[in-house]
DNA sequence: ACAAACCCTACTAAATCAATAGGGATACTG
DNA sequence: CAGTATCCCTATTGATTTAGTAGGGTTTGT
């Protein structure tokens, strides 16, 4: 399962996304935006810092803004930065060793398709959809 | 990550696979070879039971059986009876729920491709490659 | 100097996981 | 038919993890 640390972490990146190229955006106003307890929000943000993801500015208009091209950020790498591994190597092998191995590997193909820029993309579709636009 | 609760369960199973065919075997004696807490080891197995995937014999002589060949049990669905999805349906549709589906999908397609015959087979040829037998 | 922002450590509350307790029902066996 | 070995059921407890909060400290632009 997906952890709301987690999803609270990939909201965020996609708010980031969102503002690319715009200057920072504040802990506050993500967390507005996205609906995160900006306490919380403040770790993960750190977190993320940590791990090269995103920096930050300090002071009066500061903030944070991601620190590569959101086209270059995939899913896998948020998630692996605040979850870890699904199926961490546990004590010695054994027969089910080989396909935790295999399971983890397919997981990670599936979540590194997919980078935030073409998730930018999906989700303006997904609100023309819920909001349709009626102008001629 | 895969439950303690999950593992014994898997274990359990490749237990039962071992001695198919020669008759049930006791909570004690499958608690015993796998090193797994008898009375948390009662709740997994009537857990399988309910689901379809042991049977139980009652009073003295009894215990438990595979209620199918074990070659016809995956692991997959082993997993998915006591942990449920792995990504389950969070509320309303989003940016990240095809992603999701998508994991879930690959998830499953590993762990249903192997089943516990196979996987005692594996621990056979572990079991000779840890103890090596020296006879002509 | 002040205020707006990020930074750090520690703590608490709630949920889940792991395991245990105490009996009850069933069935073979002598 | 008494006794014992087995599975069956519900509730409770203790440990661990997750989610969130508190209280202060540091940096920076004006």
């Amino acid at each position: 399962m997906i952890s709301k640390k987690c999803t609270y972490a990939l909201k965020a990146v996609l708010a980031l996304t969102r503002r690319e190229g715009s200057g920072p955006m504040t802990i506050q106003q993500i967390a507005e935006l996205q609906d995160i307890p900006p306490r919380f929000l403040e770790a993960i943000l750190r977190d993320l810092k940590q791990n090269g993801f995103t920096e930050s500015i300090r002071g009066k208009e500061g903030g944070y803004v991601l620190s590569r091209p959101a086209r270059e950020i995939s899913l896998g790498e948020i998630i692996r930065c605040v979850e870890g591994p699904w199926f961490s190597p546990s004590g010695d092998a054994d027969v089910f060793t080989t396909v935790w191995e295999e399971a983890e590997n397919a997981l990670n193909k599936v979540m590194d398709e997919t980078d935030f820029q073409s998730l930018l993309r999906k989700e303006d579709e997904l609100r023309r959809a819920a909001v349709p636009d009626y102008s001629i």
